[in-house]
DNA sequence: TTCCTTTTTGGCAAAACAGCCAATTGATGT
DNA sequence: ACATCAATTGGCTGTTTTGCCAAAAAGGAA
């Protein structure tokens, strides 16, 4: 593994990590329908608003949202759709694996 | 957030961690092209014998990848192609973040 | 059986992550 | 200026993850 390939698989690494965590997979749902201030999203969830705030902030630094502010609030928004496919993927593999399990019974 | 829905995105969350690791992701890639054995995929990324186990373990547990015993040795292989179509996504993210890097300058 | 090879498991210490509270910053209105 | 609402940041604790070594399984060959 040559060290450019390093750097490659550790780029992917950062983003799928700030994918992985339920509540950012939730939010990723619902940024796909539209944006959300924090405070929307916070309510959705019922978690501490600086949770929120942290959370959008990786998904942020990884590039898989943006953010807009208005006023007194900050909008996020995904910034890109195709993540959402990769959604529809993992429920195929979690439908997948549901099958197999009834399978073993 | 309904309970089940709660359960929903642990579930996804449970399978997104499993390809969190730069490791694993090299691995999906490797597994991609074809089957490979444990001691393969650890000469191609040079750390423990028992660290590849325990990161193919992980994705074996989340349905991403399965084993096959062949006498002395256990190859694995990628479970649903259509996870590395995920990849491509991640890719064009990093594309789009790299290009308004650049356009920051 | 004994030896050798391949893989898994247990255990441990270092590092990373999650979530809360408190304090701070930023924008708006009085 | 002051108060208020929205969001971020710092700091802290508890939990999870990583990656190594050593030990144990599991096969195959002698």
């Amino acid at each position: 593994m040559t060290n450019s390939d390093k750097k490659k698989y550790r780029l992917r690494a950062e983003i799928v990590k700030a994918m992985a965590h339920p509540t950012r997979l939730f939010f990723m749902n619902e940024l796909a329908k539209g944006k959300q201030s924090v405070n929307a999203l916070r309510e959705m969830v019922g978690c501490d608003i600086s949770t929120v705030s942290k959370h959008l902030s990786v998904m942020k630094k990884a590039g898989i949202v943006v953010d807009e502010k208005v006023g007194n609030q900050v909008f996020y928004s995904l910034k890109l759709p195709c993540i959402m496919s990769f959604v529809a993927c993992i429920e195929t593999l979690i439908k997948e694996n549901a099958v197999e399990n009834i399978s073993c019974l």
